[in-house]
DNA sequence: AGATAAAGAACAAATAAAGAACAAAAGGTA
DNA sequence: TACCTTTTGTTCTTTATTTGTTCTTTATCT
């Protein structure tokens, strides 16, 4: 069943927010969200969703929290959370956005995408403006690639290397320089479990 | 049956669009994007293109909604042909199987999935076991990426330089050099425009 | 002349929005 | 618990906007 624009723009931004918040938006949030002003207006778009298999109908108890994406589900759109460079913040991204991700990319557990700026992964293979898929996590095995944030402010993709009482974060590129910091500075979001790259 | 040049056009944009949203444009949208003023004008472009079967007529039900594109695959699965390799022969699948390829990623245009195997390319961000998606052509610009048929019996990925009387093919290593061939030598058999991998 | 293209008007159906009215939670207070 | 208020989801009806379709007329180009 295909999605009006709409209907998209709704599941979309639900993509998103489960990502940022546990709960799932009321419909007057999501009305504020898209600039519609009629609470029964966004509930046929939700319906819609519904009947397209892409949102679960809140349980028959109502209120307060409502539609839960289907996870792990036959579906396979992931949100596009935003930019990731190296020494910058993460830039969100202004609208809501999905990217459309093979099954076989990502792992099933509340994978997201964001996509590259800047070439300071490309000895590793992953140049300027990729698309790549980020699973949360809180922890990670060594020289495995992932999404940190460091000082509670700035989001990289880097290989990280953890020893006692430091953590090294590897770029790939013979022109960067790896970077060390106390282990208390950086906290890990996610590791890269796939990467897209469109040449035209 | 032949395209007028405009219908080209119209139908070189809906397949654009195809792979960047996953809305097909409003008659409106695509008059804006060609400088047209006229929506029944375009309306009778596109009819021509559904005749020629290049595009699907909007659902059975009818208006509303937005001109799909289709011209083969219905679904989002491409297949995969082989193995690619520097300097030997394309290596066929055993079984036929199919890779599951964002929309975003090829161009709709008979594309197919290929395998890496090895490092050929790996400067230019393409890895061992990575997939590529190439799309069928017969000549490329140069500085492309192709899959090329050298003697008519070895597959590569390279970065082609197409000089007069002679044929460049670029790896992407520094412990590699370019190869030099007559033009007689080779054939193009497709261009890159996609890869995708995976780190799990 | 004949094919191709464009403009624009008029129309119909899909899509989207607004708003009212109501009922089922949720949350608070005594 | 009992009672009340607020929030939120649901169900309506009504209206507006967007978009595809069908025409007629005019222009352009070989």
């Amino acid at each position: 069943m295909q999605l009006t624009r709409r209907q998209q723009q709704v599941y979309d931004f639900l993509l998103q927010q489960h990502h940022e918040t546990d709960h799932a938006p009321t419909l007057d949030e999501i009305c504020a969200h898209l600039g519609v002003s009629s609470r029964g207006s966004m509930h046929k778009h939700i319906q819609a969703l519904i009947d397209a298999g892409l949102v679960e109908a809140p349980r028959h108890k109502h209120r307060g929290i409502r539609l839960k994406t289907q996870s792990g589900g036959h579906d396979d759109r992931l949100p596009l959370m935003g930019y990731i460079a190296a020494g910058q913040p993460l830039e969100a991204v202004s609208e809501p956005e999905s990217v459309q991700v093979p099954r076989h990319l990502h792992t099933g557990k509340d994978c997201y995408v964001l996509q590259v700026r800047g070439d300071s992964m490309m000895d590793d293979g992953i140049l300027d403006e990729d698309w790549v898929i980020i699973e949360p996590c809180n922890s990670s095995r060594n020289h495995e690639i992932v999404a940190a944030l460091v000082d509670h402010s700035e989001v990289t993709l880097k290989r990280i290397e953890q020893k006692p009482g430091e953590v090294l974060l590897h770029p790939a590129n013979s022109r960067m320089q790896a970077m060390s910091f106390e282990p208390e500075r950086i906290q890990i979001q996610g590791r890269l479990v796939g990467q897209m790259r469109r040449y035209f």
